[in-house]
DNA sequence: GGAAATAAGTCAACATGGCTGACGTAAAAT
DNA sequence: ATTTTACGTCAGCCATGTTGACTTATTTCC
């Protein structure tokens, strides 16, 4: 590897710290949807598709307008993945009772089967880590990773009392 | 928000605690990107490129094929946005003293300057989560994502004393 | 010294998943 | 009754990943 500590660039502690913290986000992220992926691939789907079907297992019944509002991402980009996963039947679509213009979605048999295998890698590393790391470092690394994220967000991590 | 509780998909603890860390990398990569991303389209570069002079920066002096060691992509991949940054004198190349094979790449002045600014947004995220969290929850953040990342970047990461 | 391996680059073609813009329909809200 | 909202669709563009095939220069190995 190249010189670190050589060239016209050298670091100081607090800048190394957050020189870092870019990285660690980096590399897990890498990781941690490197197994999917390949899963993925395999069937011809790809990560739009798992995060899709993520968010459906995990709030059942969401509407589009909410996905969207989860993934940032344009209706049209949506668009795309979703009718896959529907014509493929691992959502299923109901119209609201309440308003009758949101389409519902939920996983199907086959959507929830889907979800548990693409996940359950990324479970497994998560499980191994926290295990490896303690309760106090998953506190921490919950709390950091609250941080990082925008305020708007927090809300969907409720504190371990509420739980 | 769709009902988290309700429908055929009850949570339990531990369940639902690995799902929330799949959640916080989701969240917290998302947003973590999205600053640098808005930057970068400004100028017409995407966030290929942003990783490129990320790590150029980093490694002064970093071969090719190193690079594509962090990265994870093919040489074709890279060679696009490389030759970019190449082009617009974001980078420059060097032969290897040792193995004239080696095209060493560093960072142009214009290069520093980008790096720089498109890094600071998320220097300035991890400054103030770290600052809120503070220094054991940081620990506990760097313990759980090295747990995350692939043993063998771990060694990327030297424990506080060696640094 | 000659063969094989390595570092890097290139061309071509393709897939995925973002984006914008324009437009349509049904239902709800004002 | 009008406007707004939820959702969908068509068309086209761009960024960034992929595979496969092939070249050149240099180094390493026998």
């Amino acid at each position: 590897m190249a010189d670190v500590k050589s060239g016209p660039n050298p670091l100081f502690l607090r800048e190394e710290d957050l020189r870092q913290g870019i990285e660690l986000l980096f590399y897990a992220y890498r990781d941690f949807t490197a197994e999917p992926d390949a899963m993925l691939a395999r069937i011809g789907l790809g990560r739009a598709h798992h995060r899709v079907v993520y968010f459906v297992g995990r709030y059942p019944s969401i509407t589009v307008t909410e996905l969207l509002g989860i993934l940032q991402i344009t209706k049209q980009s949506l668009s795309r993945v979703l009718s896959d996963l529907v014509e493929q039947e691992y959502i299923a679509q109901r119209p609201g009772t309440k308003d009758r213009r949101q389409r519902l979605l939920t996983l199907t048999d086959k959507g929830v089967e889907l979800e548990r295998s693409l996940s359950d890698a990324q479970r497994a590393r998560i499980a191994q880590a926290y295990r490896a790391a303690g309760a106090s470092a998953v506190e921490g690394f919950r709390t950091v990773m609250l941080g990082i994220i925008d305020a708007e967000d927090r809300a969907k991590f409720p504190p371990p009392g509420k739980r």
